[in-house]
DNA sequence: ACTCTATGTAGCCAATGCCTACATAGTAGA
DNA sequence: TCTACTATGTAGGCATTGGCTACATAGAGT
């Protein structure tokens, strides 16, 4: 090995790339800063010159996180074939994503809704939603679907895939496997979606 | 108040209900043992004796969480009402659950998915999706639903509630009702199970 | 060359979780 | 009643952590 020069030169990076590495093996609140610095063979209070404190890590890191995320999930949905199959295909990106990457999805959420999260953050995490809601208006305007609101459509599809991304992270699903859960949530949806939303049960006013 | 006697009497059951304050209030990262012995008037070392660590601590919060969760969603479930209705009662139970102890809930499903959970916390966990089951089952029978895998339709269910609630405890829904969401999602996932499964992939002439 | 700023180092502090030794209270048995 | 025994709480110690300040070094701009 090479003597440390003075300067690490891509501290930052690397900050990123080993606490990345070290959620998914001992969860966040395995994450120290300290070890972290030893890890990379700097002082403790290295990382303190690139993230103010140890919040600032973990949005930074959240950042990065929708970002991949939905680079996925744009690439999903561009990919060619019908819209149902791109409906799929969407769905998978979202909880291949969660399922390799379980903490850092939970990093995402948790700073996602903390109280200084920057606005910029808020508004990546919402770009899935939007995703979804073109590609259902999309399939209603091709007379696929039936029609409705695409916005609280895609806004169902999203809570729903959120779900089992999430219950497929924290490996919930007792022997079930995590397409089949995917394509049985995405199955149920696009029916709904297609079968649209006839008042049932007689007159029972509840839709609000 | 009077002297505390040298032994507390009721120490576990402080512990655990001034941990849901805490927490609540301050999330999981803010919950320290031994401030929580300083609000209860003992020694840094006494909650030692009923919890073994943090961990089992977070544990018992979990297994009573689940308990009183549980309850209510079984209490939705009985409620009289048609069986579209009583289904969207069990989703609200959860969802206000959800939005009344979001941390709570974070906890619960972090530590069912710890290594050492006990499996008795695994069972509590999924008795929600038992009385959905059951539910779904009762109204396939009743022909108000399509006939199909009720366990599969359960699962979903279960799955998108789950989503619903976790973004609504996260506060991830920018000037979206929980009531909406609960509404337009159960009225999603119902129209599917009025529909039935249209063979996946190709076959849309249905409904639209 | 000289300064300014970015980056990294070293040391300090309070707080935490967990450990062990000890103190006290309530209980059960002789 | 006296005496263990066990449950519960106390006191103190230890390594680790996050965050702070003062200092050292490198590189860039003048």
């Amino acid at each position: 090995m090479t003597d440390q020069p003075y300067h690490h030169g891509k501290l930052r990076e690397a900050l990123l790339a080993r606490a990345t590495e070290v959620i998914e093996e001992a969860g966040v609140e395995g994450l120290s800063l300290r070890q972290l610095a030893r890890d990379l063979g700097v002082s403790h209070a290295a990382p303190g010159k690139h993230f103010r404190d140890k919040q600032a890590l973990l949005d930074a890191l959240a950042r990065d996180g929708f970002r991949g995320m939905n680079a996925r999930i744009t690439a999903a949905s561009e990919a060619a074939g019908g819209h149902r199959s791109r409906f799929v295909r969407i769905a998978r990106a979202y909880v291949d994503f969660a399922v390799s990457h379980p903490v850092l999805l939970a990093v995402m959420h948790s700073t996602k809704h903390h109280p200084d999260a920057s606005d910029e953050l808020r508004s990546i995490g919402e770009d899935g939603i939007r995703v979804a809601r073109a590609l259902i208006a999309e399939a209603q305007a091709a007379g696929e679907l039936a029609p409705a609101d695409s916005e609280r459509l895609a806004l169902v599809c999203f809570v729903s895939l959120h779900g089992a991304a999430m219950l497929a992270a924290g490996n919930l699903l007792d022997g079930t496997s995590v397409d089949y859960l995917t394509l049985a949530t995405t199955d149920l949806l696009w029916a709904g979606m297609v079968a649209g939303m006839p008042a049932p049960q007689g007159a029972s006013g509840v839709g609000a």
